[in-house]
DNA sequence: CATGTGTAGCTCGACTGT
DNA sequence: GCATTCGAGCTACACATG
């Protein structure tokens, strides 16, 4: 069974980095997809059971949906001024159509005196929809040297094949 | 005069007739013309009748009005059908298309002259009779009462309704000619009010319609400081929360050289399939202008040559560096299409199909490449890069003749290299083979561009002195000779990839690379390319270096030869049978200084000052590039002593930071030097301006990586000391780059496992969701990649992630609170997920294939759960804090097998949980009780038998529940303890190894609720320190 | 072409405010 | 008190993939 104890080897994954050129290929690209910093991440579903099969083979027999279509022939029972008005008018009152924050060239002209709102604003403002910039960080970075990036390291003992553009070990 | 027109047609015929089109139309858009043509019919007859009322004096459309309530009632019943419905959509379309059909056969028959068509003829008539209407025809009329009514619907609380209703007006009116002034502006203002409708679907129809309105609008007609209906668009596209409405803003906005800028902000999008349509679907669709009648090469608003440098540079560097793969593709396939669209002027696009000349294919890559600067980061590499990799058609035709080198330009040296690493890079020898030069023709050429740079560099130097050539001609020079520097620096790097078998070839490079080195007057750009070609020329890195120091005590002592006077590499030299790795003529011996500092004119200072320089980038550069031990390297002992301690000692900012990360360089590789110079480099840190500080820190993690044992070894006595100090320097930080620097250089001493702290690990994880560090993009993108490759690495370091949590938690939710003014803060409940997902052993056992085994049956999430549910019991988390812990549990992966003792100790936990402290919020509620019954369910066997033995240990833990008890504030717990829990008692009169759960120390429920303000407001910075 | 996956929209239920 | 809004789970669709 499954020993915590066992002694935990810090260099397993280290020497997989170095090993291989990109690690990319040790680990799952998901979660490269959270790059973007903590506002960005979220959190994706992992493959629990091996057990999904049959709960897929399943499903497929459903028919595919009767081919909609609209009822233009059967006359209307009522006028079309009054379906109109049905389908048009009802508004609640109090009842929000719109977004909560009203819009910004009207709001110019209110008092500052709620401050909430104005704040909301320009938080809303804020969140242009616009992803940060990629400082591409990668295995790479944690792997080499500052000052000779030319090296990557080899975490001692470990003897590691140096493939040419590899420039080396250290 | 009849009160009646006599009515040849029959109105109540409308009532079937339509019902029929409308329902064939829904069907396909095939038969849409057909029944155009049937509707304008019934259209045009229904017109003809007409009443007069009031004795003439006005005339009664009355066909018109049953024709259009005819319709109406067919477009009303599209109206409440949902989104993604066809059949709803081609009737739309219809409708749309009937609109634009009426118009232009009214406007066609008008121009005819046909008035007597019934659609005109009220021309006349309502001049006779004073219409009210004051439409001119028919087809207006229509559009008219078919716009107002849509109007109407705008502000239906249906969404549906509202959605279809808009989606009709933008697809009518995009073909209604002139409006009239009053409809154009309840048009305009009702959209403008949709695009803050809180439904995107609705939204994105009002910017559809909105830029089709956008034509006609005429911005002088604004009020001051009111938004024109494009920017109000372009504001949608950049703000808007739904990708949706930012996607039709970005197909619909009308391009132009206004509207581009906003348009290419779009390949920074959160959404990937935007990003991907800013490339495929806007600036491929537009390179060349839509209507492409003529065969010529036109420019179209994205053509890259009407796009800026900047532009174009920002395109590659977004496009090729996304994350997404389809976005990348869409950028690659642009590119792809930017050689074709910028092949020179007058070409045919190709020849003859499929036949493609090499000469050809070169002019081709040329003008891809004069599209973007050669000097800019690695962009032109990126897109020439991913044009050999996408157009194999160009990459199977490039070959470089002969006479290819003999005129070299920076793109000709430049796609030469970048096409040899690509062949390197995928193997391709032939290929390399092939089209690569041998390498004694190569170092010819070298030397051709080399002497003709040092060439012009005197000239540039008499020119200057004379000082007659104006600002233009000095500048064209300037680029001239950086044409040549960088021509240079590409052959040197395509040098690097050359076979050097050929022994002859071998020498001759050698022994021309050493002679710039030596020379003076060599740009020091091109320190390191001449280093890289060195480096592969050497056989072994005492050679390197051997030579490299000879270089520096020939460069700082002229007087072994005039280093000035013969600075170009003459052809002589280079047959030269000097011995290779040496040249016997200058003998390496102590150099010396012609004067003494203090006897030197200020002149000669800084001469020599500039001679130090370089020698310490080449210092560097050698150092960078070899590994083997200073003592192995006795020739190394001159430099440092002579040129590398001086610097170090200057006040110049320049030659102490080049002297500093020399003597760095040489720690890496003087152990002995490490361990006398560490206290140096620490005592730099502090004071030192940002650059310096900067490269000191980088240095000492350098030092700390390569000799750990030295500093934090086990049996180190300072490695605790050590990491306090970065520890509170990455506290006090205030400049980012050194903020990110300290980060990255603990993130890898952590994941090297030499620092296994968790103090540190927390503090980490503070400053990665830290508000204080949310613009530093550097550090956050750093640990985003740091955390899960950590916890997944091993189990060990994934263990010490689920140590941290539960303290993490608690700090942070106080944090939160206190910090509740800024709303762009991660909530808690956002970093609980986050450690669900690094602690989960089945990640790290698919992220490290192989690396970790049994990754299925770890239990560390059992053992999360259990600090969870401990957690649970305290009182110090609100609400919302004890949602986000109970919701985590329901995502934790359960192993099959696990301990008993695991699951009844956590099965115990959480039956007291739920009968003494349930959670107050249903949600919370519901989660754990999801939680339990999973338990229940997948340990039903080892649950069993699961009571009444092992009952002294029960009793401890009973101890620790009546004292958790015992604390409750009374405050606002009326449902709290109903004590009936006699009958979940006797569950829990269940066994227990209390080993685990007995208040292991860590993280029982504080005794008491605390609420001191001060101190949450540091918790983000303040190491842990406090509570250790 | 079939399949599985990931997402987006929808519906339902609980909470909150006028 | 109710209607609303918000969140959560579910379903259906679209996409990519083998």
């Amino acid at each position: 069974p499954f020993d915590p104890r066992r002694a935990p080897n810090d260099r397993d994954l280290v020497m997989a980095m170095t090993d291989g050129d990109n690690m990319m290929d040790y680990f799952d690209s998901n979660f490269l997809k959270n790059w973007a910093g903590p506002e960005h991440w979220k959190l994706r579903k992992v493959v629990r059971r091996p057990d999904a099969s049959e709960a897929a083979a399943a499903r497929p027999k459903r028919e595919k949906k009767e081919a909609f279509k609209i009822d233009f022939l059967t006359p209307a029972e009522e006028d079309v001024k009054t379906r109109a008005k049905k389908l048009f008018a009802p508004v609640t009152r109090g009842a929000g159509i719109n977004l909560p924050g009203p819009s910004t060239a009207k709001a110019a002209a209110k008092k500052g005196g709620r401050r909430k709102k104005a704040k909301e604003q320009d938080v809303e403002k804020r969140y242009d929809q616009t992803l940060p910039d990629d400082m591409h960080f990668s295995s790479k970075q944690l792997v080499t040297l500052f000052l000779k990036p030319k090296f990557s390291l080899k975490m001692r003992g470990y003897h590691l094949r140096s493939d040419g553009r590899v420039d080396g070990e250290i | 005069m009849p009160a009646k027109t006599p009515a040849p047609f029959d109105l109540a015929s409308l009532q079937s007739a339509l019902p029929k089109i409308f329902d064939q139309a829904q069907t396909t858009t095939a038969n849409h013309q057909k029944n155009f043509v049937a509707l304008y019919k019934l259209h045009s007859d229904a017109a003809a009748i007409t009443e007069s009322v009031q004795n003439g004096k006005s005339l009664k459309l009355t066909g018109e009005r049953a024709f259009q309530d005819a319709f109406l009632d067919m477009l009303t019943r599209v109206l409440p059908v949902k989104k993604g419905t066809t059949v709803a959509d081609r009737i739309v379309k219809f409708a749309a298309g009937y609109s634009k059909f009426i118009t232009e056969k009214s406007t066609s028959l008008f121009a005819e002259g046909s008035l007597h068509c019934s659609f005109c003829v009220d021309v006349e008539e309502r001049k006779k009779a004073e219409l009210d209407e004051d439409d001119d025809t028919t087809s207006e009329r229509f559009l008219n009462q078919l716009v107002r009514f849509l109007l109407k619907g705008c502000v239906a609380k249906d969404k549906v309704v509202r959605f279809r209703v808009i989606q009709c007006i933008a697809d009518t009116i995009a073909h209604l000619g002139e409006i009239d002034e009053d409809l154009y502006t309840d048009l305009r203002s009702t959209l403008l009010d949709r695009l803050r409708d809180k439904e995107p679907t609705v939204r994105t129809q009002a910017v559809i319609a909105l830029s089709k309105l956008s034509f006609s609008e005429d911005p002088s007609e604004l009020e001051e400081g009111e938004p024109t209906i494009l920017e109000t668009i372009l504001d949608a596209m950049a703000y808007d929360t739904s990708p949706e409405v930012r996607r039709a803003a970005l197909l619909n906005v009308p391009l132009s050289p206004q509207t581009l800028p906003a348009l290419l902000a779009r390949s920074r999008d959160v959404d990937a399939p935007i990003r991907k349509l800013v490339y495929s679907a806007v600036l491929e669709k537009y390179c060349t202008p839509p209507d492409l009648d003529n065969g010529r090469a036109t420019v179209g608003f994205t053509h890259p040559r009407a796009l800026t440098i900047a532009q174009r540079e920002m395109i590659v560097r977004n496009g090729l560096g996304d994350r997404e793969e389809t976005v990348k593709a869409a950028a690659r396939n642009l590119l792809g299409v930017w050689v074709d669209v910028v092949r020179v002027e007058g070409k045919p696009q190709k020849k003859e199909e499929g036949v493609k000349e090499e000469v050809d294919v070169i002019e081709d890559l040329v003008a891809f490449l004069k599209l973007f600067d050669l000097t800019e980061d690695t962009i032109a590499e990126d897109a020439l890069s991913s044009v050999l990799q996408t157009r194999m058609d160009i990459y199977e035709h490039i070959e470089f003749p002969e006479d290819y080198w003999t005129s070299i330009t920076p793109e000709r040296a430049f796609l030469a290299r970048v096409f040899a690493d690509q062949c390197l890079a995928k193997k391709d020898n032939l290929k390399l083979d092939t089209t690569l030069p041998v390498v004694t023709a190569f170092a010819f050429r070298i030397q051709d561009a080399y002497n003709a740079l040092v060439e012009q560099i005197h000239a540039d130097a008499a020119a200057a002195a004379l000082e007659e050539e104006d600002e233009d001609e000095r500048a064209r020079r300037e680029e001239a000779r950086l044409d040549r520097e960088f021509a240079i620096g590409e052959m040197l790097r395509l040098a690097v990839s050359l076979d050097y078998g050929d022994e002859i070839g071998r020498r001759k490079m050698f022994q021309l690379v050493r002679g710039m080195l030596s020379a003076g007057v060599l740009p020091e750009a091109l320190l390191p390319r001449c280093l890289d070609v060195l480096r592969v020329l050497s056989p072994n890195e005492r050679d390197l270096i051997r030579v490299v120091v000879e270089v520096v005590h020939e460069l700082r002592d002229p007087s072994e030869g005039d280093a000035d006077a013969e600075e170009g590499v003459s052809k002589a030299e280079l047959d030269d049978d000097a011995t290779e790795m040496g040249s016997p003529r200058r003998p390496v011996r102590p150099s010396q200084l012609p004067k003494p500092i203090a006897e030197m004119t200020p002149e000669e200072k800084a001469r020599a000052d500039a001679v130090d320089l370089r020698c310490l980038a080449l210092c560097i550069g050698m150092l960078e590039r070899v590994n083997g031990t200073f003592e192995e390297n006795s020739t190394l002992e001159g430099i440092l002593g002579e040129l590398i301690i001086p610097a170090v000692k200057r006040r110049e900012m320049a030659l102490r930071e080049k002297g500093l990360v020399s003597l760095g360089l040489c720690c890496l590789i003087a152990r002995r030097m490490a361990l006398s110079s560490f206290q140096l480099f620490l005592s730099q840190v502090q004071a030192a301006p940002e650059v310096l500080k900067i490269r000191v820190l980088q240095i000492i993690f350098d030092v700390l990586m390569v000799h750990e044992d030295a500093f934090l070894g086990p049996g180190s006595p300072n490695g605790e000391r050590i990491i306090e100090f970065l520890l509170q320097l990455l506290e006090a930080e205030e400049l980012e780059r050194v903020q990110a620097l300290l980060v990255v250089g603990i993130a890898k001493l952590m994941l090297s496992g030499m620092v296994t702290d968790e103090r540190v690990l927390q503090t980490l994880v503070l400053v990665f969701i830290s508000p204080e560090t949310a613009t530093n993009q550097e550090l956050r993108q750093c640990l985003s990649y740091f955390f899960p490759v950590y916890s997944y690495s091993s189990a060990a370091n994934q263990q010490r992630m689920r140590k941290i949590f539960i303290p993490l938690f608690e700090r942070l939710t106080k944090a939160y609170h206190d910090w509740d003014g800024e709303e762009d803060m991660v909530t808690p409940a956002q970093v609980a997920l986050m450690f669900v997902d690094w602690t989960d052993p089945m990640r790290a056992g698919t992220a490290a294939k192989g690396l970790r085994k049994d990754s299925e049956k770890d239990p560390i999430h059992l053992e999360l759960a259990t600090d969870i549910v401990k957690a649970l019991f305290s009182v110090d988390y609100d609400k919302e804090d004890k949602k986000a812990l109970c919701q985590m549990l329901g995502k934790l992966y359960l192993p099959d097998e696990v301990d008993d003792d695991k699951v009844r100790v956590l099965k115990l936990l959480v039956t007291n949980l739920r009968s003494r402290r349930p959670p107050r919020d249903t949600a919370a509620k519901n989660a754990l009780a999801k939680f339990d019954a999973a338990l229940s369910k997948k340990y039903e066997k080892q649950l069993e038998n699961f009571s009444e033995e092992e009952f002294r240990k029960l009793e401890e833990l009973r101890e620790l529940f009546e004292f958790l008890d015992d604390i409750i504030p009374d405050e606002d717990d009326e449902e709290e303890a109903p004590r009936k829990g006699r009958k979940r008692r006797s569950l829990s009169v269940a066994t227990e190894t209390t080993t685990s759960v007995a208040t292991s120390g860590d993280r029982s429920p504080p005794p008491s609720p605390r609420r001191g303000k001060a101190k949450y407001v540091c918790a983000f910075t303040a190491p842990i320190s406090s509570e250790h």
